[in-house]
DNA sequence: GTCTATAGGTAGATAGAC
DNA sequence: GTCTATCTACCTATAGAC
């Protein structure tokens, strides 16, 4: 164990936040997971909101600075695309339970704090893809589909199957394992609908 | 005013439980919304789960049920995708905040909750669905997709829109209204996305 | 059925010894 | 930096008058 203890905090309340929300979180089970006293939780943190934002700026980030990086990239269309799936979906395999925890608070909190969020960080930024999708619609090389939309359906493909991941599971029937192999096997089968789907 | 207060307690309950969640729920303010006495949430309810309970179950319903009817429903399957995500959209355009609160609330329940709820309630079924799929492609009429997939892009382009609305709200900057309007075009974006994707 | 008052328990946060 | 003990506030739930 070479962690410091500020990391140990920070590890057990990224797993406690994630998987109760901020509201049914306890500081004592933080404590606990981390293995460390309650009240050093306060000592590094102060209070639960400020350990809270630790947790959730770290989770926003890593989900709104990758898209934007593979969204301006200077690629042709398709490979954008692909590359964006792919990229994406191996994020949230390696961190099935971040997007409905994301998601949830964002619900949760309320404008204000949405608000906040973005004028603090370096929102996510459809608009380079957006555009490169009307140059693509304008020189015929892809179906005339509304550019808004076809980034939200990529998007939603990607993350909704783990939002709803236990109910879906559960439909399914298939145990934790299954289902992440499952999802690895989707990010092919949603770059060929969106080709299928978009192609002239 | 004719309504009962057990009823006025509901739509209070439902109001708040679907905003805040189950934990940042208090009873006090269910009592205020409903504009009556907090006691009177346990004389009629007994306590806070149960209160819960009522409104989950109820809107859990909603969703599973409709979606059953259609899936099994006697018709071809283009048409069938159409009055699919027709009506499905209704709903979601109707009572916008209900998605998120389900999925929130089975996230963080546990596996408890979701093995309780499938056993209780019939849960939904996808397998008419999917079976009408694998004939269609044996038919050689739509293309070769994944069944399975299939049914969940379907569902995940309607769904995420509404449970990832303050991020693509705040993205887009609109307002309610707007965003409603939006998601009221999407319908035949979405019908038309997927026969595109899935025409041979 | 509806209200007031309060019991009983728990959670976040602080004080202070080591 | 880390621990124990405790304060204060709040929340669910109940008891009991009306």
């Amino acid at each position: 164990m070479e962690v410091s203890t500020e990391e140990k905090i920070l590890n057990a309340a990224k797993e406690v936040f994630t998987q109760k929300g901020f509201a049914a979180t306890r500081m004592q089970e933080i404590a606990d997971v981390a293995g460390i006293n309650k009240g050093l939780l306060h000592y590094y943190f102060r209070n639960k909101n400020k350990l809270f934002r630790a947790v959730f700026d770290e989770a926003f980030s890593q989900f709104a600075l990758r898209v934007n990086e593979v969204f301006a990239a200077d690629m042709p269309l398709f490979e954008k695309i692909e590359a964006f799936v792919s990229q994406y979906m191996d994020i949230l395999i390696a961190n099935p339970a971040l997007p409905s925890f994301v998601i949830n608070e964002l619900n949760q909190k309320g404008d204000a704090f949405v608000q906040d969020l973005m004028n603090r960080k370096n929102k996510p930024n459809p608009l380079p893809l957006i555009g490169q999708v009307q140059m693509e619609i304008q020189a015929g090389r892809i179906r005339a589909v509304n550019p808004f939309h076809l980034v939200l359906n990529m998007l939603s493909m990607c993350a909704f199957p783990f939002i709803a991941r236990p109910l879906f599971q559960a439909i399914a029937q298939v145990d934790d394992e299954t289902y992440l192999k499952l999802m690895e096997s989707r990010k092919q089968e949603i770059i060929d609908f969106i080709h299928s789907a978009i192609r002239v």
